[in-house]
DNA sequence: TCTATTTGACCAAC
DNA sequence: GTTGGTCAAATAGA
């Protein structure tokens, strides 16, 4: 988390920024609303595992009905799975995940879904990464939220995954990354301790790739979203649990110019101002 | 064969 | 004793 820390240092006073910290640590939570298309009906509990393709008798028994739910965070970083646990007083069970680019790292995350609102995913960070991956990148979609004075930061706001009929199953090489893509988007709830964020409109090509290190760094300040700011989102890194497969992958990631309804929603333990 | 996921078991903290 | 976090063998798919 160093990162968002360093991100909120410029622009909190330190009683804001340890509950945003804590707050984005135990609460970021990345909405899985339809990217273009709904999801399959049934689904693992976490999101975790891969989805099975047509025909696949895969665990089919620990599918459960509902939306289907991915590790909607992606965050440009691959991560593996080492462990999955049943929370006590969680509905659904609790993933664990490692930096999955270098053994060194000491970077994870743990992955649960929202008892009060499923289609929601909570995400922990835990500990910064030591390796490069990605590498750090000097450009993206949405401003530096500290280069601001005074911009209220909204919380890092997690990257969509983007659909890619490549990257589901495990164990499987990653493929050629794809381009990234903006979408526009807007803070719609305000001034209370929930903050949704929208994204309506349709994908554009942004101009490079141009991974996103980490979700800090997708962060925009509310004045920018007022306007509808650019989301950055990049492209998909396959970390295999964090994409979404079957029919989402009937988007081609190439087709531009595709409808998109995006919403994040995030729980914070401190009240958001009204602007 | 290779690599990531799954899942029961183990361990430490409370 | 309970719970959350991690380990590691088994498993799955290309």
């Amino acid at each position: 988390m160093a990162p968002v820390q360093s991100a909120l240092a410029a622009t909190w006073t330190p009683s804001c920024r340890t509950s945003l910290i804590h707050c984005v640590k135990r609460s970021l939570l990345c909405g899985s609303a339809p990217v273009g298309s709904q999801r399959p009906p049934a689904s693992p509990p976490t999101g975790a595992q891969p989805v099975p393709a047509a025909g696949d008798q895969q665990r089919q028994g620990e599918l459960l009905n509902g939306p289907v739910l991915q590790n909607g965070v992606h965050d440009s970083y691959t991560w593996r799975k080492y462990g999955q646990k049943e929370i006590l007083g969680a509905r659904f069970p609790r993933s664990y995940y490692k930096c999955g680019r270098r053994p060194g790292c000491p970077a994870k995350k743990h992955v649960q879904q929202c008892d009060a609102d499923p289609s929601k995913l909570e995400v922990t960070y835990l500990e910064a990464h030591t390796c490069d991956d990605p590498p750090p990148s000097s450009s993206h979609a949405v401003p530096d939220p500290t280069a601001g004075s005074d911009a209220l930061l909204v919380p890092p706001v997690p990257t969509v995954p983007f659909p890619s009929a490549q990257c589901y199953g495990g164990g499987r090489p990653s493929p050629p990354p794809l381009p990234p893509y903006q979408v526009p988007y807007a803070a719609t709830t305000l001034g209370s301790n929930v903050l949704t964020l929208t994204a309506t409109g349709v994908l554009l090509p942004s101009a490079s790739y141009d991974p996103v290190p980490d979700v800090t760094d997708c962060t925009p300040s509310l004045e920018q979203e007022q306007d509808h700011d650019l989301l950055h989102i990049p492209s998909p890194a396959c970390s295999q649990s964090e994409l979404l497969p079957m029919e989402a992958a009937k988007l081609s990631p190439h087709a531009h110019g595709l409808p998109l309804s995006l919403e994040h929603t995030l729980d914070c333990d401190f009240a958001v101002p009204e602007l």
